[in-house]
RNA sequence: GCGCCUGUAGCUCAGAAGGAUAGAGCAACGGAUUUCUAAUCCGUGGGUCGGGGGUUCGAUUCCCUCCAGGCGCGCCA
């Protein structure tokens, strides 16, 4: 909100000091003290330039400030602090206005334009269509959808995108294996396929085909196709009443199987060949994995492989090169992965933020590496690493215990049971709370209990007061007003009013981070803040004014803690109807 | 063997792209309600930021190294 005012003035004070480079000005930082004492904004920029400079940084910093024009209906003070900081602190005045600022804008309060319209295309999710979503693909799903809406708040044009994998070898293992589990429920012999899938998912939609069709397609010389093919769409329809019910929003689902019909995939290979980039070999010519096979690799050596296609890309930071065509001639999933990026970028995407399963963490630099070799920018491609989920609740001796992820026990795996169980919206809240790739513990006790040990539940109660109190106050003929003439005087009145005012900023460095778990810190603190001032500050009272600067300071708050909710996907109820005390 | 992630209070985690005196929630203990929702608030105790070295005005943050846990390392995807 007072960024630009930032920038312009340290921009001023550069120049009005004769310190002015741009190449200082490109490292300008501003951010937000943790410590209220040191202000609402701080840089480091006197710290910063003071050795090339040539002077103390006290010095320099003492010269910008005094060098900076302050505008008093914003800043109070730009002080000099520490080694070397510029402190600049609020005016009464400015955070008396910051209500009003906050109910005129709504709804878009929080919202910037500095992603100048920039065309993002998050992939999320994108798990095989080989069985339901699991827990992890669910945590990307809270983290996807709310980095969309991130995007989309800071000015960026961002969409979801769902890649289904519907052309390799895992779905004809998935249509062998519907095929036997259909075989083995009319009583034929039908071996079961090696690696296949054994859920009991497989025999569900074994029963559910149409009997006639799928005797003829097992007696069919190409019989699988038929059942990989009837296998895919429910599995395809699965996943996406899943997601949706779960509120996860995708623009498109993209079939692998359109980049083979339309010849994508074979015209990435062609542009690899053009630039030189691929060769047949029996074994990579770059590899500097040589002094450990894996533990249990296929010790193979060349005698006994053909020749295949190689991309170099171990010439862009890869350990050795990766086969894009194998001997007997088909992809492997490198190459419709390239095209699949490749046509991301032909359709106008400056950046492509993917997400992917912790499994998937060592292909980050062979992908980067692929796109290198194709001639795709550096950056083009953001690669966030879902970490795994471990589930935990209490055992059967009441001690915490972890959740084993075991179907046959029939414990809980699936995102499914999981929104289930605890709700969508809590599952969301809980699966933003923490950093993307670190791994995550999710309580399903604490996520289960509707109480303040719930932080869910703590920010909408923070909600649901704040719609009562506007009732309440309603009922009095007191509506909250924009042009309300508003004197915060107490400071919890202050401290709210400045932690409001911390919100465009906190969404502007999530989503330039990449890093939605910032928005459940900064709402638990928004809605603390908001507690703290509602002891110590009677909203609707005697004095008629007070009440009036209250009511819209509340509002103000309201607005906040709803917006950032939405941003999470997660409703911010007007009413919350005390539950009664469960019996443990 | 190699690579990636993680290691911060009893537990679960923040720590805002290197900043100032390391924070929150839960758990423990002690308080607050004739008042707009007590699903709330206030207070107390609790730390060698895994160990060691380095970079610099400054390191929980960056680099090196060691230790511990997790994941991965295919002509699977």
């Amino acid at each position: 909100m007072v960024w630009k005012e930032l920038t312009e003035g340290l921009d001023a004070a550069l120049r009005g000091t004769g310190l002015h480079t741009p190449e200082r000005m490109a490292r300008l930082e501003l951010s937000i003290p943790r410590e209220s004492a040191h202000g609402d904004w701080t840089t480091n920029l006197a710290l910063l330039i003071a050795k090339e400079v040539g002077r103390p940084p006290r010095a320099v910093a003492e010269a910008l400030a005094a060098a900076f024009p302050r505008d008093p209906a914003t800043f109070a003070s730009v002080e000099v602090a520490g080694p070397g900081f510029l402190n600049f602190r609020y005016s009464g005045a400015f955070l008396d206005r910051l209500p009003g600022l906050v109910l005129e804008a709504g709804g878009t309060f929080g919202s910037s334009d500095g992603g100048a319209g920039g065309r993002v295309l998050v992939e999320y999710v994108s798990a095989n269509p080989t069985g339901p979503l699991n827990v992890v693909s669910a945590r990307a799903a809270a983290v996807g959808a709310t980095l969309v809406r991130l995007l989309r708040a800071t000015g960026h044009d961002a969409a979801g995108e769902f890649y289904i994998n519907d052309a390799g070898r895992q779905v004809d293992l998935l249509g062998q294996s519907v095929a036997a589990r259909f075989a083995e429920a009319a009583g034929l012999e039908r071996a079961f396929p090696a690696g296949g899938y054994e859920g009991e998912y497989i025999r569900e939609i074994a029963a559910s085909l149409p009997p006639g069709p799928a005797r003829a397609a097992l007696d069919a010389p190409d019989g699988t196709a038929w059942f990989r093919d009837q296998a895919l769409e429910q599995m395809v329809l699965d996943q996406r009443r899943d997601l949706d019910e779960y509120g996860a929003e995708f623009a498109r689902w993209f079939r692998e199987s359109e980049l083979h019909r339309s010849g994508a995939v074979q015209e990435t290979l062609r542009v690899l060949e053009a630039r030189g980039m691929t060769y047949r070999a029996r074994l990579p010519e770059v590899d500097r994995t040589t002094d450990g096979a894996p533990p249990d690799g296929p010790a193979a050596g060349a005698a006994e492989l053909e020749e295949a296609t190689y991309l170099r890309t171990g010439r862009f930071g890869d350990d050795k090169d990766r086969v894009i065509v194998r001997s007997d001639g088909s992809p492997t999933y490198l190459l419709p992965d390239l095209a699949y990026h490749r046509d991301k970028r032909s359709r106008g995407y400056a950046i492509a933020i993917d997400l992917w399963g912790p499994d998937h963490h060592a292909y980050v630099t062979t992908m980067k590496a692929a796109l290198s070799a194709a001639g795709v920018e550096d950056g083009f491609l953001e690669v966030l690493i879902v970490q795994q989920v471990n589930l935990w609740e209490a055992g059967a001796d009441g001690r915490r215990e972890q959740v084993k992820m075991s179907k046959r026990r029939g414990r809980i795996v699936m995102l499914r049971d999981l929104v289930e169980d605890i709700g969508a919206e809590c599952a969301r809240f809980f699966f933003l709370m923490r950093s993307t790739n670190a791994h995550l513990d999710f309580d399903l006790d604490v996520a289960r209990r509707q109480n303040d040990e719930n932080p869910a539940f703590y920010v909408q109660y923070a909600h649901a007061r704040i719609a009562s109190i506007l009732r309440y106050a309603a009922e009095r003929g007191l509506r909250p007003a924009e042009r309300e003439t508003l004197r915060l005087a107490a400071p919890e009145e202050v401290a709210l009013a400045r932690r409001l005012a911390v919100f465009p900023e906190l969404v502007r460095g999530a989503a330039a981070a990449r890093e939605p778990h910032r928005l459940p810190a900064y709402l638990v603190e928004t809605a603390a803040e908001f507690h703290r001032f509602y002891h110590a500050c009677r909203v609707v009272g005697e004095d008629a004014a007070v009440s009036r600067g209250r009511l819209l300071l509340a509002e103000a708050a309201r607005i906040v803690i709803a917006n950032g909710l939405a941003l999470m996907g997660v409703s911010a109820p007007e009413r919350m109807e005390r539950a009664a005390e469960a019996p443990e």
